[in-house]
Formats: structure tokens, C-alpha cells, sequence
DNA sequence: AACGAAGCTGAAAGCCGGCTGAAAATCACA
DNA sequence: TGTGATTTTCAGCCGGCTTTCAGCTTCGTT
């Protein structure tokens, strides 16, 4: 992970309240948001919610909207009631007669259908504390300004724009997912798997091999000039990292 | 958030004072209007909104006609009878009846109906301010003069023109507020539930998809010249922007 | 050098997101 | 109330995207 670029912010670690009535994926989530570096507590329930965040004082909720008791809207209202302006990234179900995804992006606010890939959430919850960081923030130098670069690549997550060797590249939604998880990992050895778990929704049945050809799609976008910068280790994985002299 | 676009005024942020008695528009409205840059404070009666207002000093009022105790006039009234002239934007029911609202657009002020879109809503909160500052503000340089501009495209907040390249539109209200909402986050991706939740009303019921209609209505309508403005970004929303490189 | 394992890539099928025209429903206004 | 404009839904189409797979190449090992 990049310096400060997740769940840091500064000194002190960036705190999540994670809230779902599924065990398995508030696992899942607790999990690998912890992984990225954010202090994370969990709930099961609107109520527990409330109780755990009055004494928690996360800085961003991730919240199922449907819950067996408080809804995911009544617990946001209740926690605002308050003046201070929480952030929430909601997680909603795709298929369920789709009605309730409205005003699920407001205020800075954003919102993930499930059945989710660990990438978009962890790029929802990064996009939603940047965007409300920036109003607070002095305009001052580092601040994050959404650009993930390495060696002559960026990727801008505001345009989704990205570049190789100051060249324009048309990404598609997966591609552009993978290198976003590649560029956050920089330099450290991912396997096909990890990356399978990463990048796609957690109810892909498929083949890991499927990311082979997902490598392969994206070297011929963004590696094909000097020098290399996706590499294979045979047996291991893939790493996004200069070529060892 | 385009710099300057909306809530502040030089070096102070411009101060908006929220007034409903239901806690849902009341949480709706704060959220995104404290996104948009305004400090927000709020209050869910008439009595209240005096307290508030007395100790927080708004330079505007958000202030729905019917409540518990002081209607929004009372509270109008009482607010001006020490001389000062706070602007106000009501929030009225739209079944309310004519005489009600005849009389709301005086002096400055305005109105919006229920249900609204926030699109809607910031828009008229912008236009009171811009035109209650155009009156004492010196002729400067940087005034707002309620024209957004991007390339070769223009729409004037004032009279609802809209050309491209010169050459006058006519575009239906929904059309409007859509381009509206483009224009104010130009270069920024805008996924269709976001476009929804700000150009739509908040009552609105239906399916994301619609605005799907929309942009082609309104491709057909503005963007049948060169460069295209309008990109779709497929599985992420619509942008408003040059054509990269 | 030969072998097997791992990885690469082009082809192809099917899927899915987005575009558009048409029709229905609703609204605005005379 | 009638008329035209606007909003909303929907189905069919298109094209890009995802996924699988087979054949080939590369690599590591013996």
C-alpha cells in the first residue's frame, strides 16, 4: 500500500464502522478494509449501529441498507441529527426490485450494488473520504488529488482517465479495475487469485485464468513501450513494479 | 465541487440557514448543500429558526411556508422587522394555493416546490444571492454573472438561454437541469443514479434509465456538432468534457 | 535436450450496457 | 375540455465487453 493511501490520514488511522446483517460479508469487508490499513468495528444492526458508532466516532459508515431493524437511511438520519456530517458509502442489493437507490448520492455520499468487488468498494470508501476531506483541507501540497501514478503511468479516479507515458489509454470497466488494483499494490506480488478476489464481484464462479487474459488485454493497452512495467513471476503472480536491473 | 461555483464568496463561506419540520428534507437539504460548499445550520420551527438565526447570522434563508408554529412568513417578517433584508428561498407544497404564493418573489426572494429537485433547489438558492450581491458589489472583474460556459457551449441562469456554438436551443425544463447539472461538474464522471438524485425530483419513483433517454435528447439537441461535449463512460455514467487527445 | 507446467493470446460465443424510436401517460395551458 | 409539449416506459438493436478455450510459447527442471 502506497503511504497514505488508504485508512491513513496523517498520524492517526482513518476509523470505518462497517454494518451488515450477513456474517459473511461483513466479514469478507472487515477483513480486507482492515488489510488496507483502516481501523474497522462491526455491527449486525441499525441499533448495535448507533451504539457502536456513538462511542466509535468513525469517519465514514459503510452501510447495508437493508437491515432487519433500522434501515441504513434511519440510522444515517439519527447519526446526523447531530450536525456532524458523517459519510456514508451504502451497500445495496442489485437484482432486489431496484426502488430504493435514490438519494444514495447525496452529500458526498456514495453507494455499492452488491454482489461487490473488494476494488470498487475500497475505491467508493477512498473516493467518498477524499471528496470530503478536500472541502475541509487547506489547499495545500499534498493533498490528494485522486492521481495514482507509477513511473510514467497515472490513473486519474475523478476522470477515470489514464495515461502511459503521457498517452491517452481507453481502459474498460475491468481493465481499468485491475490496473487500479495493480497501481495500489505496486511493486508487491499479487496472485491470480488474490487479484480474482480484488478485482471481481465475490460471486464470480469462474477461472482464475481468466486474469491471465486480463494481463494480457492491459499489456497490450499500457505496456507496450519501455520500460515493462507488469511483470510476471512465474509460479507467484503478477507485480506492477520497474524491472529489477 | 467547481471552485467558486456555489457557497463561497471570496475568503468567508456564504452562510445558509435550513428551516423544516421534517427531519428527512431537512437532512436531504443540509447534506447537499453543505457538498456544494454553503456552511449550513438548520432548524425545524419557526421559533427555532429566530434562535438560530439571531446568534448564526445567514445571509440566506431556506425556509419552508408551512410549520408547526411561525408559518415562513412570520418568520420572514419577524426576521426583517430590525431593517436587515436576509434573502429567503421558501419551499412550498405544490397544491398550495395561488394567493399563497403570489407575493413569495418580491424583494429578491424566491421559491421552490415540493417535491424539488436539489438541482432545482441550488440553483434558485444561487441565482437569489448572485442577484442580491449584484447590488452592492462593485463592477469588478470576477462578478457572477449567471452565464456557465464550457468550449462553445452556454447557458445562461438568467434567461434560460442555452446555445452551442453561437446557435440559440430550446430545451424542455428536464433538459435544462440535466445540462445544468453537467455544466456544474464538467470534467467530473456522473454515474446515472447520481444524475438522478440531483436533476429528478426526490419523490421520484421510476427506474435510472431514464436518463439514458435524457442524454440522448439532449446529444441530439446540443451535441450534433463538433467536438462531442457529452461522453458516456460505459459501466460508469456520462461526463461532460473536451475529447481527450 | 526433453519434458511438463505455467503462461500467453487470438478466436468465438454470449452477455450486457447503452442508444433510440415509438407509444403511453401526464402535464401545461389555452 | 382539448391540444400540444413533456415526461416516462419499453422493446429492439448494436456494439463493446466478458468469458471460455485451444493452441502455442516460455520457463524451470531433470
Amino acid at each position: 500500500m502506497t503511504a497514505g493511501a488508504s485508512g491513513r490520514d496523517g498520524g492517526r488511522r482513518t476509523r470505518l464502522l462497517v454494518v451488515d446483517d450477513e456474517p459473511t460479508i461483513l466479514e469478507l469487508l472487515s477483513a480486507s478494509l482492515r488489510f488496507v490499513g483502516f481501523e474497522v468495528r462491526t455491527a449486525e444492526s441499525g441499533t448495535a449501529a448507533l451504539a457502536v458508532a456513538e462511542e466509535f466516532q468513525p469517519d465514514l459508515l459503510v452501510l447495508d441498507v437493508m437491515l432487519p431493524d433500522l434501515d441504513g437511511f434511519a440510522v444515517t438520519r439519527r447519526l446526523r441529527a447531530g450536525g456532524a456530517h458523517v459519510p456514508v458509502v451504502f451497500l445495496t442489493a442489485r437484482d432486489a426490485t431496484e426502488d430504493k437507490i435514490t438519494g444514495l448520492t447525496i452529500g458526498g455520499d456514495d453507494y455499492v450494488t452488491k454482489p461487490f468487488s473488494l476494488e470498487e468498494v475500497v475505491a467508493r470508501i477512498r473516493a467518498v473520504l477524499r471528496r470530503t476531506n478536500a472541502d475541509l483541507a487547506e489547499p495545500g501540497e499534498d493533498r490528494d488529488d485522486g492521481v495514482l501514478r507509477f513511473a510514467d503511468l497515472e490513473l486519474d479516479e475523478d476522470t477515470h482517465d489514464v495515461r502511459r507515458a503521457g498517452r491517452l489509454v481507453r481502459l474498460s470497466p475491468t481493465e481499468y479495475k485491475l490496473l487500479h488494483y495493480l497501481l495500489l499494490n505496486a511493486d508487491k506480488v499479487l496472485s491470480k487469485a488474490q487479484i480474482l478476489d480484488h478485482v471481481w464481484r465475490y460471486d464470480f464462479a469462474g477461472d482464475a485464468r481468466i486474469v491471465e487474459s486480463y494481463i494480457s488485454l492491459l499489456r497490450r493497452k499500457i505496456d507496450t513501450v519501455d520500460p515493462p512495467l507488469i511483470h510476471t513471476l512465474r509460479g507467484f503472480g503478477y507485480s506492477l513494479r520497474l524491472p529489477r536491473a
